[in-house]
DNA sequence: ATTAAAATAGGGGATTCCCTTATTGTTTAT
DNA sequence: ATAAACAATAAGGGAATCCCCTATTTTAAT
């Protein structure tokens, strides 16, 4: 039984790359490759595939908001994380989108070859260091009500807030999310009032603090 | 005639990636590979490759300072840079340290091949998106003058953009230096047009990769 | 002394920011 | 099951900013 996988990373060379290493499995087959969260999750509706391994910091959509639209929208298909960072908040939005996997890159490659058995058996799947992350993160959480430290965004807002980290003009964001351009606006004042932040500016230091956006 | 490459990228599953397709060439090996770049320097040393391909972004040492050393110690090395980042800093710096070839990593694979034979054939080569850019840089900068292709702000500019990267609004700085609110705007129009940036997100970025203002 | 660059500033239209209010659908809790 | 809370959408309206030009006055630089 072939596996059949969807590979979402924007950088071409590296889903090349990825796709070379991959077809010299048995029962693996990319079926086909996207560059942006957008067309991720088209892609995924169109060719329903088993398994979907996606890049977290994608343009337009990331691949944690991607990752949520193919859990609600499409049925039988697991996603793969595959991220630079190891940052816990990361990981934890992940998860919570509903990816079965969670891999670094500097993981090895045979790494992902485990992770994707693991996770076609139904199993959950971490890098090592992203296990260590989400026990330590574990031990010391669910104390009562530590969510007001670090509030959390909705989707929404993240999707938002990414687009502005990017430079992008709230007309824009609007039209390329086809919405008015007041919603973006509202979102922006929620955004900024959640964190207490009150300048684009700020606004992008957070975005990068938080992985949300690069340098 | 093999030739001989170093793969320097800090993430493993890249770099096994690219191993894939480079070893499906024929007359390439990969004698090396590196994640970080004071072991880029210490293996081009010992073992002298043709070519060194090499990852901007890196732990310790960035690719950039890396690049510069191997060009100095090693003899009939040539360096090709794989960069995330068009910004023309990268660009430039990367060139002054010596590279040969400047790609993106959203380039094809098969782009990697013909930068391949190109700079082992003794000549330069970019990327498309990247000759644009450093076309456009070459063509409104003046030559003999070195420092204009860095476009250096003025130092009132540089006061300005800090408080902009620090989340000042423009009457709060027009107000803080003690001048008019028009005088700030033309201020901010000058630093964006100088530097082909066109909002406050990208120009905080810009400050925070400048050392200008601090995450 | 002439030219060039830097700092200053205004006009005016487009856009965004900010605060408020509101509707609708979806969770969550009791 | 129903109330309460949250998320996403959107509008009004005034203040502020952005953006594209033009323009004056200092301040180097040749």
């Amino acid at each position: 039984m072939e596996v059949k996988i969807i590979l979402a990373d924007d950088h071409k060379i590296i889903r090349e790359g990825l796709k070379a290493l991959l077809e010299k499995q048995q029962g693996i087959e990319v079926i086909a490759e996207a560059q942006d969260g957008i067309s991720t999750v088209r892609l995924t509706k169109k060719l329903s595939p088993d398994l979907v391994i996606m890049d977290i910091g994608m343009p337009d959509m990331n691949g944690i908001d991607a990752t949520r639209m193919i859990i609600s929208e499409t049925k039988n298909v697991k996603v793969i994380a595959l991220s630079m960072h190891s940052d816990r908040r990361f990981v934890l939005e992940m998860l919570k989108a509903g990816a079965s996997g969670y891999l670094l890159k500097d993981s090895a490659f045979e790494e992902l070859t485990l992770a994707i058995n693991t996770v076609m058996a139904g199993q959950p799947y971490l890098s090592p260091k992203i296990t260590d992350v989400v026990i330590r993160e574990y031990i010391h959480a669910p104390q009562k009500d530590e969510k007001s430290v670090f509030t959390t965004l909705t989707a929404r807002e993240r999707e938002v807030l990414q687009l502005i980290a990017e430079g992008k003009s709230t007309k824009q964001i609007a039209s390329s999310l086809n919405v008015s351009v007041k919603t973006i606006e509202t979102h922006r004042q929620q955004i900024m009032e959640k964190l207490n932040i009150h300048s684009i500016a700020e606004l992008t230091k957070y975005a990068i603090r938080e992985g949300i956006t690069s340098l």
